[in-house]
RNA sequence: GGCCCGUUCGUCUAGCGGUUUAGGACACCGCCCUCUCAAGGCGGAGGUCACGGGUUCGAAUCCCGUACGGGCUGCCA
């Protein structure tokens, strides 16, 4: 293992995992992979107010299911503990004091009020918003005055005015400069003791010897107050990669109403890990500009940071369904089975133990339905024919279409007559043999013929291939439905 | 308002000054296959590379403006 190379994914766990969030876990993972460094996994749970610990556990769950695993973190331990912000707060205040013995920060008396009157001011003459710097000039010793009179105070930062600018190479975005016009000495530390973002997450990474931070481009703007910390504290850089944001369908940051945006959400709906996996990964990366197909391997073997697009890209839901179809398709059956108990089990299909008992016959199955289905949700429905019994439901318009013809009841008593017969071994190709010779036997057309019995024994038109379906669902069912379906059917010409 | 960032088919992207009549994938359309639905095969349509100026023998690729979009500008994270 590289431990020069670390990496972090820092969620606040105010809800489930986002989308963009897995997919800013996943390039951290993936990097960390690719140089055998370290993934550091921290729970920036400062905001007592939002945070939850059942949130922590869903965004862990999430991530497991992802499978994008840390080497330190909750649950996993690590050497630069504890991993939960809530639990680091000496860490800050040591940082703080540090601050405060090299003058590296000063404490500010002005009140909320203040502040506020004085930004609307500045913001009407359409001048500088930043704090005015007042409070650092006062004299120390007044400072330590107001100190020990317990005047409420913050503490800011000060910012080294002598400089133009502050400069970093983004991997992503490439060289950024701001003009330290337009840097403030921001508050470190708040009235309350409680330390501010922008600082905590310098101490974090600096104390957790992060190498290289990979985050929202949402902190590009805040990168430069972060170098400030980072050089107050004398530390050293890490390099910043920023990633553009996940927006929805209509060009707007990804939210609710473009349907499902935890990943729990899509788990649920049955896609697949593997296949959420390569589609996040080229969610503003690529490898080669051809290549959409990637496993695991293949995405950490090829990952850099500079191929990494600065686009804010849209996230495609049916691009997603395709690529879950793929993934399908390639699981295999006994893959399959196991992901469909799930919903087997919901939907009351089968109990478990029947799930054990049936399945060979429910790997039978999965060669028909994968290449119909985009998710896992929707096998029940694709297949719920299949667990009937004798009698089952019918759809309204395929019976009108195909039972209620004047020939349909000629077809059924056919195809029962010749299937009874059958003694050789139940087989899809031996019941399409036989079927296949009613057409011309009845004259109708094959399409007619094939349709009446598919009504007849899965209820719809539309159902998963018919042949192996009745093998399926074995000799005395689809006998049996077929007779059901007799009795829908209107008495034929011969008969009347 | 100020500052920072972005802009290649509907979408994800390739492209880093000449090999480009701008390539691939999803979606879309057509044909083939076919017991329905799919899947698959083959083919097609779709981009004045946001716009306007430069630089250059030559620009999607470099520079400058403009427009549009996004971010930051909090004692939120």
């Amino acid at each position: 293992m590289n431990t020069d190379i670390r990496v972090r994914f820092a969620p606040s766990p105010t809800g489930f995992l986002h989308i963009g969030g897995a997919r800013t876990a996943l390039y951290n993972w993936a990097f960390a992979q690719r140089h055998q460094g370290v993934f550091v996994l921290r729970i920036e749970d400062t905001d007592k107010e939002r945070s939850l610990p059942e949130h922590t556990a869903q965004i862990i769950q999430s991530l497991r299911w992802l499978g994008l695993t840390w080497d330190e973190g909750p649950e996993a331990g690590g050497a630069s503990g504890p991993y939960l912000q809530s639990e680091r707060t000496t860490l800050y205040q040591d940082a703080l004091e540090r601050l405060k013995d090299s003058g590296r920060v000063y404490p500010c008396f002005c009140s909320p009020d203040e502040l506020n009157s004085k930004r609307e001011a500045a913001q009407a003459k359409k001048s500088y918003t930043g704090y005015d710097r007042s409070c650092r000039a006062l004299l120390e010793t007044e400072a330590q005055v107001r100190i020990q009179s317990g005047m409420p105070h913050t503490w800011r930062i000060k910012l080294p005015l002598e400089r133009e600018s502050i400069e970093f190479d983004d991997e992503v975005f490439g060289r950024i400069a701001i003009p330290m016009t337009q840097l403030d000495d921001f508050i470190v530390m708040r009235t309350d003791g409680t330390p501010t973002y922008n600082f905590v997450v310098c101490v974090d990474d600096i104390t957790m010897q992060i190498s290289h931070v990979i985050r929202g481009d949402d902190h590009l703007s805040n990168t430069p107050k972060q170098i400030m910390v980072y050089e107050a504290l004398d530390a050293p850089l890490p390099v910043f990669a920023h990633l553009s944001m996940i927006l929805g369908s209509d060009g707007k940051r990804l939210s609710k109403r473009h349907g499902a945006t935890s990943v729990e959400s899509y788990e649920e709906e049955g896609f697949l890990s593997d296949a959420l996996f390569n589609y996040l990964a080229l969610l503003g990366w690529s490898m080669d500009g051809t290549t959409t197909l990637m496993n695991r391997k293949d995405i950490t073997a090829h990952f850099t940071l500079d191929r990494i697009s600065k686009n804010p890209a849209v996230f495609d839901p049916e691009k997603l369904a395709w690529m879950n179809q793929v993934y399908l398709k390639e699981m295999g059956a006994s893959a399959f089975v196991d992901a469909w108990t799930p919903y087997l089990l919901a939907d009351k299909l089968l109990t478990q133990a029947e799930v054990a008992q049936k399945r060979r016959w429910l790997e039978g199955i999965y060669p028909l339905v994968a290449e119909r289905i985009n998710t896992l949700s929707e096998i029940n429905a694709k297949s719920a024919y299949l667990f009937g019994g004798a009698v089952i439901n019918r759809d309204d318009s395929s019976v009108e279409k195909c039972l209620k013809n004047k020939d349909s009841l000629a077809v059924l008593d056919t195809a029962i007559s010749l299937l009874a017969e059958v003694n050789t071994p139940w087989s899809a190709p031996a019941i399409e043999s036989i079927l296949r010779t009613i057409p011309q036997q009845l004259e109708q057309k094959p399409k007619f013929v094939f349709q009446v019995v598919r009504v007849a024994v899965s209820g719809s038109m539309v159902s998963l291939p018919l042949f192996e379906s009745m093998e399926l669902l074995g000799k005395e069912l689809c006998i049996q439905r077929m007779q059901h379906a007799q009795t829908l059917c209107p008495e034929s010409e011969a008969c009347s």
